[in-house]
DNA sequence: GATAACCGTGCACAATAGGTGCATGATTGA
DNA sequence: TCAATCATGCACCTATTGTGCACGGTTATC
């Protein structure tokens, strides 16, 4: 309902260069390029300026898009209210979500609204949850499962999202079955402080919930390897390089020579799953209906930790 | 920036029909019929039902009109922020106002901003106060210059609209010139109260002001002709055939054997002649420098009369 | 300081959304 | 029963809007 233009205005407004808003939205360069150039005309305002090779927002440009937070909010609430009053058919349904909250909740979230809503068109992207949050802008998902970080772009309190929390998802160890400690049921991160650890690249999603976990006991781990999936990084674990760090939704499967240990001890670790939508869809029936069935979900698998004190 | 569709449903929503819809809005029939059922597809709700030989709105499509008034409003106020903060180059304004007010007031002021602003296509169109607010909702045009009736359908806290006062239009009476009380300078309605008067005709703009104003005194007027122009109305007054009120801003020009009397007595007749924009586009730079030379316009209008007392 | 990489934009072309005008069907009032 | 009114479907057309490619300008690298 609002001009499709702005809506890329404002992904741009993330992005900072047109090639990437194009990758976002699904438009080629040239179409971004020439929606942003029609915007300006037809509001007869300069919002772009030419800065190296690139281009940046004007002060205008920028009001704008700052501006246009509460007009799209205002637009999904009149939209989510409109559908709680009708009966409405809504065709598509877009959900993101970052590798396990996706496989754990997101899969699980579209089966059943594809059962209960014959009609609906679910569609899933697995992405990271900065992406996620530039997808939720582009109107290119409704709803997105992400890990909450310390270091999280979006507050809580941006006025584009409405976040939901739904569950905290525990980090355990995984260590080689051969390892001194595999017998144990719990160990805390001290008493793996020497351990060769592996983790993820620096500056990627959860290199920084690994710091942050070792920095919270006062302890510099060593870091030996690096690996992208969880099933690398299993497999390394299992190949006896050294140990890592496993989220509890994370599953093992029926990894060789590694086992899975409960983190004890102040500060364990943990990432914060939430959900997000734009802000004002949260009353929409289908964004309530989905974030109840992820809340059931959550709750269901924290219930299925028997041995969770504290 | 908003989704034209929706703005056809806001002008369906105060015509009733598809064809005076289509005629509001300068779309053809089908168009118009063609925008609301892709406006129902997009949203997957049913804002329209068979009725009769025409459709109405469903329960669903009156609370999305309902709801988009601040939707509207805050694009305005939006555009009009972001025009104030850059340097904008407008290209189209569009002007509306009834006859006299068109006349005394629109002129100038398309006159001075086409001077001040050549860029700026200025457009006039002239319209009653009821098809002048219509205008507006369909954003047809930006400013009116409309009466304000006591029977105005649209009150002051409408959330479409905002309404600056800009003067109070005195009726006068116009009576023959062979009249016996042609040489008074003031007449009182009292005296008039027998004679054959001349008006609009029932249910017209302007009728009502003319009822409201013997009901004031507790007189009832006879209606002995009715005319709808000013002009029409005051070769007949000329032709001795009756009198009749003529506000002040309607010029009596070099007509013939007609003699403007100023009324007294109290509850003298007056229409408030006021400014109307969409809600929210107040802050924009060309509505207040539209509004400011209006203003100015007024008050030297007002200015020039030295008679007024009271 | 040459070269390569990157970024945005203009242009020819294609697809498609969105417009008009007319004919049609349905409904109401004379 | 007939005419008037209203919405809508259809054929057709226009023009907006997207793509792909080439190009010019800017920055980084060697």
């Amino acid at each position: 309902m609002i001009d499709p233009r702005l809506i890329t205005l404002r992904v741009f407004a993330r992005c900072g260069t047109v090639g990437a808003t194009a990758e976002l939205t699904g438009y080629s360069p040239s179409a971004v390029s020439a929606q942003l150039r029609e915007l300006q005309r037809v509001l007869g305002l300069q919002l772009l300026a030419k800065d190296g090779r690139g281009v940046r927002l004007t002060a205008t440009g920028r009001f704008l898009v700052a501006g246009s937070d509460s007009l799209i909010a205002e637009w999904e609430s009149l939209r989510a209210a409109a559908m709680e009053a009708g009966d409405q058919v809504q065709s598509h349904f877009g959900l993101g979500g970052f590798s396990t909250a996706a496989a754990q909740l997101l899969a699980p979230l579209a089966a059943t609204l594809r059962s209960t809503r014959p009609q609906l068109e679910v569609q899933v992207l697995e992405a990271d949850p900065a992406r996620c949050f530039d997808l939720l802008v582009a109107e290119r998902i409704d709803l997105a499962v992400i890990v909450a970080m310390q270091s999280n772009t979006y507050g809580e309190d941006d006025l584009r999202f409405e976040q939901t929390v739904l569950l905290d998802d525990p980090l355990d160890v995984i260590i080689p079955s051969d390892h001194p400690l595999a017998s144990r049921e719990r160990v805390t991160l001290e008493e793996l402080a020497s351990e060769p650890w592996i983790t993820e690249a620096a500056g990627s999603t959860y290199h920084s919930l690994f710091t942050a976990a070792f920095t919270a006991v006062g302890v510099t781990p060593r870091i030996a390897h690096e690996a992208v999936e969880w099933e690398t990084q299993i497999a390394f674990v299992g190949a006896g390089l050294g140990v890592g760090l496993l989220p509890r939704l994370a599953p093992l499967r029926n990894a060789e020579n590694v086992v899975r240990l409960r983190l004890t001890g102040k500060g364990r670790p943990s990432r914060r799953i939430v959900a997000a939508v734009r802000r004002g869809s949260i009353a929409s029936p289908l964004v309530q209906e989905s974030l109840d069935i992820l809340q059931k979900n959550a709750e269901r698998i924290v219930a299925a930790r028997p041995e969770d004190e504290l």
